[in-house]
DNA sequence: AGAATTCTTATTGTATACAATTCGTATTTT
DNA sequence: AAAATACGAATTGTATACAATAAGAATTCT
């Protein structure tokens, strides 16, 4: 029964990842450690070591006698986001186009033909999910150990900032989707030729189309109203 | 007696921290539950969690039915680390310059003089602590969540390959302790300053001051031969 | 009534017992 | 004798019982 216990706990990783990242578990929410534990047919014990592991990760927070919760996303979080994420993601991708194996590119092709499925038939979280694996796998390409610690906590939230910001009737979103589809053909295709300048610009690239995405959605396109119509009360 | 056994367990966790940074525990070695746990007073269900938290940090590795080992040093970790450390350290000291309080100012001149203290009259393992706590508090005022986790990694690393890469017998690297602690005053300076790209270049100086040090580790001054013995044979 | 305090309940933290796996050793087999 | 297998001891993983803390409800006091 040990393979089937170590598939538990896995089974538990995995669904609390998944859910953090489609913000199926919201950001803040409490966890219930009881409740978990019925429903993973796992005692707490190692449920409190997974949170533990999530946590050291970054997908928790433990507050000691209180239990854990989602980590949060903050006013600072899309700022320190931006900030951070082109000159990482530049990294990973640069080494990523000098270091990867072919058995990784495989992969990463595989991952990326999961993408465009995702976007044809499947749902948001589907596509966050598929999106945040093709991610990964350049993380695994570059090999860094001092470079993914911090690549892995910007994937957490890369993922549950897609989520926030995208509305699929967007006609101008579902457009920038297809260019990130593109764009992680470009990944590809640089990384084949071992070109770390272009990897590299493709990082910022992929970063600023995200910027774009939620400037679509915080700045709507204005509503087609003639001039000398009633003014709309200002919000805020 | 929870204040006692909250202590206890934060204790453990302090210790395995610091025995790992000064190399009292080496890359790659075995912890053993049971003997941590009686030594520690402290039974093995909230031990395993601390190594959880630990292996999180990128202190401990753990492998499934095998228990966990210090995490590793492998032949890429020099390599790995100096490409990846002036981005990151200077990432963080440009931040710091640009975010911290006055209390974190003040937190950061006292470690700065306990690590002159710890020059003058402590081990290289306390001068490891505290150089290492130096550099966390630079992290604190960056408060980047984004950048955090890479930079702790590196401090990690950066003390073990400090303790590892220095003779105190040896004039030249005593007179680059030195220096290191004049750059830690500039960084100061810096930071009081909000000199972000003065702190930007501190960081890469203070790496390659580090990077000098393992030179004079791997490649000795020569011997004073006279001209005409026989010639040393070149490393590398 | 409002504030403070005590008591109850729910949740988190720890210890211990037990199950499962790994590793070293001894035995068997060729 | 070398390899393979099987056994046994030591270590790791899990469940459960219990202790300690925090949160909420009820009561008391002013």
């Amino acid at each position: 029964m040990t393979e089937a216990a170590k598939s538990k706990k896995t089974t538990l990783y995995d669904a609390l990842k998944s859910d953090v990242l489609t913000l199926k578990l919201r950001p803040g929410e409490d966890l219930d450690e009881a409740s978990l534990s019925e429903e993973y047919h796992l005692s707490r014990t190692p449920l409190r070591e997974v949170f533990r592991q999530l946590a050291g990760e970054g997908y928790l927070d433990l507050r000691e006698n209180r239990g854990a919760r989602v980590s949060e996303m903050t006013h600072t979080t899309l700022r320190d986001f931006f900030l951070t994420a082109p000159m990482i993601y530049g990294a990973v991708l640069r080494l990523a186009a000098k270091n990867a194996t072919q058995s990784q590119i495989a992969a990463l092709e595989t991952a990326q033909e999961a993408f465009k499925a995702a976007l044809r038939s499947g749902t948001s979280a589907d596509r966050a999910i598929a999106n945040n694996r093709f991610h990964e796998i350049t993380g695994d390409m570059a090999d860094n150990v001092y470079l993914l610690p911090s690549f892995h906590r910007l994937l957490i939230d890369h993922s549950r900032i897609s989520m926030t910001f995208y509305r699929p009737a967007d006609a101008s979103m579902a457009e920038n989707v297809a260019t990130a589809s593109d764009q992680h053909d470009q990944i590809i295709a640089a990384i084949k030729q071992s070109d770390e300048a272009a990897a590299a610009q493709l990082a910022i690239d992929h970063w600023n189309l995200s910027r774009d995405q939620i400037e679509l959605f915080v700045m709507p396109a204005g509503l087609d109203m003639p001039l000398g119509a009633a003014p709309k009360s200002a919000i805020g």
